[in-house]
DNA sequence: AATACACATGAACAGATATTCATATGTATG
DNA sequence: CATACATATGAATATCTGTTCATGTGTATT
């Protein structure tokens, strides 16, 4: 018999080849999250320091209630944690993970920047 | 004098401390690709083999439209490359750079999985 | 050259998403 | 306890995006 993987039988099988849906959508809910241009600019800012809603609003020119949706979803997904001091609140990166993450792809970006 | 990158400078300096529009551009552009699940499918398909548009349709149980219409996208990223051989095109990951950038956010996703 | 096959492209539409505005909640201060 | 400040939340909306359908372009075969 043979129990070589040919193309054939890797086309049929593509399905149970690649990661199934639950799974899948974790992982592209975080590029999603990822890939929104003001979403991008606070991970960088928290990647620079930790730093209040205020903060970000006005480092970033953004509104308060702009900077407090996206830092909401960046919550859910885990990808930066708040805590309360007072009437501030102040966020940080969840983990170092995704500086790296933004580092290998900026580095596909330059590689490929017509 | 006071040279120290105290928080009220790093606040007042954000704007400059984080990538500028055009590259933060490029990388979300990227990061938005990856975002969306039928996309991915291709990409971890093409992780696994090379594969011509019908292959991928067939095998992913998506219309070749969709599968042709996802693929300009991830073409114009240059995420993936396509040779036509024949009336066929065969198409491939531009590089493993982008296998890596899945696991790593793969791994990211397990940690955080409710 | 005519037909069939593989892929690409354009228009159209439904659903998702980012931002704004208004307002609510939570916390300190006088 | 009333006011001010910081953040969160909800609704509304304009824009964007994924998918489909129809059709066009490119290539092989007879």
């Amino acid at each position: 018999m043979d129990n070589e993987l040919n193309h054939e039988t890797v086309v049929a099988q593509l399905g149970k080849l690649i990661p199934p849906a639950d799974e899948l959508n974790r992982i592209t809910a975080i590029f999603k999250a990822l890939g929104d241009p003001t979403r991008a600019r606070i991970l960088y800012a928290l990647a620079v320091s930790k730093l209040s809603v205020g903060e970000l609003a006005n480092g970033l020119e953004l509104t308060q209630s702009n900077v407090s949706h996206q830092l909401t979803v960046l919550k859910q997904l885990k990808l930066v944690v708040g805590t309360r001091s007072g009437r501030n609140v102040h966020y940080q990166l969840a983990d170092n993970h995704i500086i790296s993450i933004f580092q290998q792809v900026a580095a596909h970006a330059e590689e490929v920047a017509d």
